[in-house]
DNA sequence: TTGTGTTTTATTGCCTCC
DNA sequence: GGAGGCAATAAAACACAA
């Protein structure tokens, strides 16, 4: 303990050691406190202490300390309000709170302390919740964009041995071209499909669209925006990081990993599209 | 009633800031 | 060097199932 502060004694006189009287002077919070003074039938008013009594040293000489006692509902009420309003605490603000309160100024400091990390400690359960949503997101895309590859890689395969195949059977030119033209329209006569939507061959997106197939990627448009990965790692959770803590917690509302998130905005400016991560 | 897990209140020690 | 913040921790209070 730090020699400039005060113990917080629950009678409101300052620190356990006059609270004591001629107790061990080791003794300090607590740990200590439970181990001698814990059957004390002696009880009185953890907060209810008159100014009076506060000062009445046969008062003090036959108490005993006090077990701790939690805040009235009142107390806590007016206690998260006032963290709502701001999670800091001023000097000021503190003794006043303290007064209105009929607490310690240090009761109410150390209050604001466990509040806070209460606050963050939810704030990080939150936070990864995020992450594991988002990377979830990430990895199902992933995966569909893998499938996608290999069933067009295959239809590639598929197509080019189909045109070497009539090449060496020496058909007339003209047949030939015709099979390389079905396939430059993106029609595949084996496959009943228009390639193009395999093949993203246009800026436009076809209206056919392969039964059953995922939304297929256009070749100028990153795989993620198409699917929204900016959303679902950016702009679906934003709303929820700015939130408020649910038991009425408040600072700024900000995630841990606010340097991590940007907006999909900053993303499409500032950032090369996310392909590199499937396609690498 | 009792054992156990969770929440709340409080202390301690270290760190930073002025 | 003192004040205040935070992380780690203790221990009382509380909740709840068996």
């Amino acid at each position: 303990m730090e020699s400039g502060r005060l113990f917080f004694n629950p009678s409101g006189c300052s620190g356990n050691m006059l609270f004591l009287g001629n107790l061990d002077p080791v003794f300090r919070g607590p740990r200590s406190s439970m181990l001698n003074l814990e059957d004390t039938s002696r009880k009185r008013p953890f907060f209810m202490s008159s100014p009076e009594d506060l000062f009445d040293e046969e008062y003090y000489e036959e108490q005993l300390p006090e077990k701790k006692r939690r805040l009235t509902q009142e107390q806590v009420d007016l206690l998260e309000k006032s963290f709502e309003a701001e999670n800091k605490l001023e000097p000021d603000r503190k003794t006043q709170l303290a007064k209105k309160l009929g607490l310690q100024p240090r009761q109410v400091a150390v209050w604001f302390q466990n509040r806070r990390a209460r606050w963050k400690t939810k704030q990080l359960e939150r936070d990864y919740d995020l992450l594991k949503a988002s990377y979830d997101s990430l990895l199902s895309d992933y995966d569909a964009a893998v499938k996608q590859n290999e069933r067009l890689k295959s239809e590639v395969v598929s197509l080019t041995e189909k045109l070497e195949a009539k090449d060496m059977t020496g058909e007339p030119q003209q047949k030939s071209d015709s099979l390389t033209a079905d396939i430059a329209s993106g029609f595949s006569p084996q496959m009943g499909v228009k390639a193009e939507d395999h093949l993203s061959s246009g800026s436009t997106r076809s209206a056919v669209v392969d039964e059953g197939s995922p939304q297929l990627l256009d070749s100028e448009d990153s795989f993620f925006e198409n699917n929204n990965c900016g959303e679902c790692i950016i702009g679906g959770p934003v709303d929820f990081l700015q939130s408020e803590e649910d038991d009425g917690g408040s600072d700024d509302g900000r995630s841990y990993f606010s340097d991590v998130f940007v907006t999909a905005g900053e993303q499409q400016e500032d950032e090369q599209p996310l392909e590199w991560w499937v396609w690498s």
